[in-house]
DNA sequence: TCAAAAGTGTTATCCTTACACCCATGT
DNA sequence: ACATGGGTGTAAGGATAACACTTTTGA
């Protein structure tokens, strides 16, 4: 009782994300090989010390893994109850989005694809198998809880995160989705959450490995958060280096939303909307015709009240 | 230094919006003739109370003030270092957006208008003409700065801030604005928070009374997030009652945005775009035609990946 | 010469904008 | 009758989506 009356704990945790070979990565610690679930980089914030807390995050991250993170933005704070420390204590985490450069990417240790951890949210290859598993799942559930009156509204929420109506896939909804596959028991954490025996749920293998305590569910936010906000504001190029062609622009976002763009209609829309220049110069290690190298163009900003990518879906793919 | 050792506290503070007679209004407590500035509310998290941070919100604002919250969304975590107690210990504001519909402001008093706090946030009735001498304060303070380095990005924010260039006034950017004064010391608390004469500063006397502590920086976040989220998510209709005319629809995104809207447009986006039925009932009190009652319409979500309201500026209007 | 990737051009379609006009009520 | 606000129709312009096609390199 002694650490429940105490304060909670003040933890800040970093959802570092970079993309490299066409997969969006994100930074953890621990060892996929010692069994232990793996999680995100998290440091106390030492009250005495810096002067905002996205400082003390940039602070202790690059003391940590040497990292000198460029973009920083606050995610979401985790307060829930049951988020407690091995005393006992409740832990409150700040946690916090950044994006570093793909050279960066020194320390290789610890970057892991993020798709691993949701497999369900990369449709760049079609639609993925496992989803007709998850979603029937799902299905099962709202269907069983018969004269429940929750169903329709559980229904309601398959719906729309899942895209089974007319609105058709929202990458953005990656958390929706990951919120309903943890109620259903559907993720790996979520049974073990309840003590039941990872094998006992219905589809308790959806999603590979799971995260240590709630670190799945934030990087969920992460990717939602992106996913939207590459459409409104000119993220991306936090992702790539200073010069770029059009082709890795558009992989980079492809990663990011999981999604196949339309070629053509994703280079005008980029060219014509202002956000790139060209450098005279040209990447020759393409594999066909050179491709010329572009720059972000940073007077977009003053142009354009919401500089973005719309995520066009190609038409042929899936 | 005990206290600066001792854990941050944390508090969580709500923003609760109503919209009422075209104003938007805030949920404050203080008295306004004491002389004290005007608070928002807020509470401290019971480490063993209630499961989640939005439940403990909900039940200490339905004790302080009766209010049952509708919508509630978590909007920042405010942890810089300068906000401490009357102890000197470090406070962590965890701020969440709450929105009311206009028939549940029963508890009278408290209830602000937001453009008391920002007035040339309104541009309902054209360009507020206080925003010459906030901007002409914040020129001259980039002039100011002469050889230093910092000056022309300096420049760049405060184009975009105030949409000098091309992309023009952006509804949504009023915590940036609300940044930019404050650095200048343009506003009230800024020059407080120096120690410096109230009215030493170019403008101090720009927007009223200032708020307790940097609450104002939270309602100015608040703003920007909702300014933002009508465009994309129908949270307008947390703030209507359930029946309304599409007269009262536009006014309150006239009044969250701070802009006059064009009138047939918005009407024929609102309906083409599925947000609303018509229940078969009208309106006889408008003063003209009786105006049919609308409804919104739940299925949207199910439609439409993005179901919001383009804020379309009219142009007659300023 | 061929494959691969870059890059250009064009058309049909939809959405948005702006304008003009008609309708139903209270005074 | 007229002022007031509610509601409808439509034509011009621009953006988008889908299509086919040309160009430039390396193997």
């Amino acid at each position: 009782m002694n650490a429940a009356e105490a304060g909670p704990i003040i933890q800040l945790v970093a959802v570092i994300i970079a993309v490299t070979a066409n997969q969006p990565r994100v930074l953890t610690v621990g060892e996929a090989t010692s069994g232990a679930p793996l999680a995100l980089p998290s440091g106390p914030l030492d009250p005495a010390g810096d002067r905002t807390l996205e400082r003390a995050l940039r602070s202790w991250v690059r003391r940590q893994s040497g990292l000198q993170l460029g973009y920083v933005e606050q995610l979401y704070t985790f307060g829930d109850a049951a988020r407690r420390d091995a005393d006992g204590r409740r832990i409150l985490s700040v946690a916090y989005l950044a994006l570093v450069h793909e050279q960066q990417l020194a320390p290789a240790a610890g970057w892991q694809d993020c798709y691993g951890f949701f497999p369900w949210e990369d449709w760049r290859a079609g639609r993925p198998p496992m989803l007709e598993s998850a979603t029937a799942a799902l299905r099962a559930r709202t269907g069983a809880a018969g004269a429940n009156l929750l169903a329709p509204e559980l229904a309601e929420r398959l719906e729309i995160a899942f895209g089974l109506g007319e609105a058709g896939w929202d990458p953005e909804r990656s958390l929706e989705r990951y919120e309903l596959l943890y109620e259903a028991g559907a993720v790996a954490e979520a049974t073990l959450d309840r003590g039941l025996m990872p094998d006992a749920g219905p589809a308790a293998t959806l999603g590979g490995p799971g995260m240590a305590q709630d670190h799945r569910r934030i990087l969920a936010t992460a990717l939602s958060r992106l996913r939207g906000k590459i459409k409104y504001r000119p993220v991306v190029f936090e992702l790539l280096p200073e010069r770029f062609t059009l082709s890795q622009l558009q992989q980079v976002v492809e990663a990011l939303a999981g999604v196949r763009l339309h070629k053509q209609n994703f280079r005008r829309l980029v060219e014509q909307g202002g956000l790139v220049t060209s450098t005279g110069d040209y990447d020759y290690g393409t594999g066909g015709r050179p491709a010329k190298l572009f720059r972000f163009r940073r007077r977009v900003l003053r142009e354009r009240a919401a500089p973005g990518l719309r995520v066009t879906p190609a038409t042929g793919g899936a």
